[in-house]
DNA sequence: TAAGGTACTTACTGAAAAGTATGTCACACC
DNA sequence: GGTGTGACATACTTTTCAGTAAGTACCTTA
């Protein structure tokens, strides 16, 4: 399956794709269930400390829907519900590097000396 | 220099970076300015329509300050102001690309079958 | 019968981002 | 002297997002 992509859509693919990532919390998330890890949602709230409850189904629950994260909900009292990350959020990985690639490049090019507002 | 990353360093740097892509209008500016195009103000403005100039100064002067766009002014009357993307700006073309090739992978990898709830 | 454990929900509050509308500046030309 | 041009600045309103606090459901164990 092929793509074209004008300015336009182009821009409207990647705001969307962004969107999904944006969000105080998802990274966050993101990175503790990279790699294959399940966890619960107790877990995860112990893991990232600062984030509250609500916050966190809140994110969670729509990365679910965006289908980068699965919900695996266990039938038993107390409750146990476990998350991981879709094959797709998984595939997330290469693209997040290349934004850390860029991030650091920002050394190597003359962007510094390139601050200064030009005047002709 | 290598980098080395930890979960929440790595987050972190992912974070930092698409701050700075954030904002309702910062990617289509950007789109607008990739492959060297050297716009002025009011060029913008016109092939943006639906933002306000509030915006899209707003948008381009924190872009100016992170690095990615050059302003260049020249002294007259009326005012004459062009923007352009830096080389470090340039250089986000391949880590847009790859959340752009993510994005259209969503349809091959099995993630609408994955999307129901589990229950075990 | 009461307390507790887990994964939530809901109502409310405050801050930040975006949108709208209007004003300004420096000159050039008529 | 009045008008126009281009690139802004500023004040104000609206909308969106995040955070805080409290409550719920269900069953289990003491």
């Amino acid at each position: 399956m092929s793509h074209h992509y004008t300015r336009e859509t182009a821009a409207q693919g990647i705001e969307n794709a962004l969107k999904l990532l944006e969000g105080r919390w998802k990274l966050v998330i993101l990175f503790h269930l990279f790699g294959g890890h399940v966890l619960r949602f107790s877990d995860l709230e112990r893991a990232i400390p600062g984030i509250s409850q609500k916050m966190l189904i809140q994110q969670l629950r729509q990365m679910e829907k965006d289908g980068i994260v699965r919900r695996i909900v266990h039938q038993q009292v107390p409750p146990k519900v476990e998350y991981c990350l879709t094959d797709w959020g998984q595939a997330l990985c290469p693209a997040l590097d290349a934004l850390l690639t860029w991030s650091a490049q920002r050394e190597s090019t003359d962007v510094e000396r390139e601050e200064a507002t030009r005047q002709d």
